[in-house]
DNA sequence: ATATGTGCAAATCCTTTGCACGTGC
DNA sequence: GCACGTGCAAAGGATTTGCACATAT
């Protein structure tokens, strides 16, 4: 899905929602698709104030759940304190892998998983509606010098 | 494992690490161990205070991340802002399955999981170290009525 | 015109921490 | 005895909310 087309979406999602385009949730919604790395609510709020400075805190927190309603955005938990988000693309078949070290979030195609969330909850007679498969792993340099070279200076 | 032998477990673990073994952590972990179902860090206070009034929410935040580096507890994270934990008796190979409207959490087997973890490390040159299978789900009586009978009054 | 949205700051929730006192080893 | 553990209350970080003002429809 282009931007532009993801863009209408969200403002057709605003007005069948009755709420309104306003300013901030736009600038909001630009910052957040220009990012192809995930993103906390936090960043996203820089990221919002470079394109419309009076963008709120509050705001960023209160767009995001519109975002993900509407399916333009994707919750990401790895249970850390705070959550990151990403842009969907569309793609709910993933998993994600985190390296234990410096907590980059990679995001692959795991289409077993439909398959695996239906077998697992008919043993319950339930039906699944989400799943995610989280993966805590190493990477080869972790597991060498005890370093990871994705590690962010400060931590 | 036998009550006993986690007991034993956790006071072995407790002197290996330089720890001591004190009324409040034995209370803590009675507490923990009478429990079948997941708890929250809050309900563990109320459940150790019944047995040890002199606990205190500060030791028990203190004493659950040693019961989990012992593997001895499991923490179990949905997403939610709280943690849940259970006693773990020895399965690590399990999945979450979570009614979203109960919150309910069902533990079941995931023998494959493993075999998950490592193939999608594997195309980023990756070893996992541990993996998570979530899966949210509505039990019938939601589907059909918008309530799931387990759900508690209070929300 | 008016129902919604907004920024701000205070409040909330869960968890962690500093400190003076208590206690297992 | 003394290092480690404890309770208390205050601090912490992420998120939510009450309120008076602003604005999209």
């Amino acid at each position: 899905m282009s931007n532009d087309a993801a863009r209408d979406k969200f403002k057709s999602y605003l007005s069948k929602k009755g709420h309104r385009v306003t300013n901030q949730r736009l600038a909001i919604f630009e910052a957040a698709f220009a990012r192809t790395e995930h993103f906390t609510a936090e960043e996203l709020l820089d990221y919002a104030r470079e394109l419309d400075d009076s963008v709120s805190r509050a705001t960023v927190y209160r767009t995001l759940p519109i975002m993900i309603e509407s399916a333009l955005v994707r919750e990401v938990d790895i249970g850390k304190s705070l959550k990151y988000y990403l842009p969907n693309v569309g793609n709910t078949q993933v998993a994600q892998v985190i390296c234990v070290d410096c907590d980059r979030i990679f995001e692959i195609n795991a289409p077993f998983m439909e398959w695996y969330g239906t077998t697992v909850s008919s043993k319950l007679n339930l039906t699944p509606c989400s799943q995610r498969l989280q993966v805590n792993a190493q990477c080869d340099s972790f597991r060498k010098t005890g370093v990871c070279k994705n590690r962010p200076v400060k931590h």
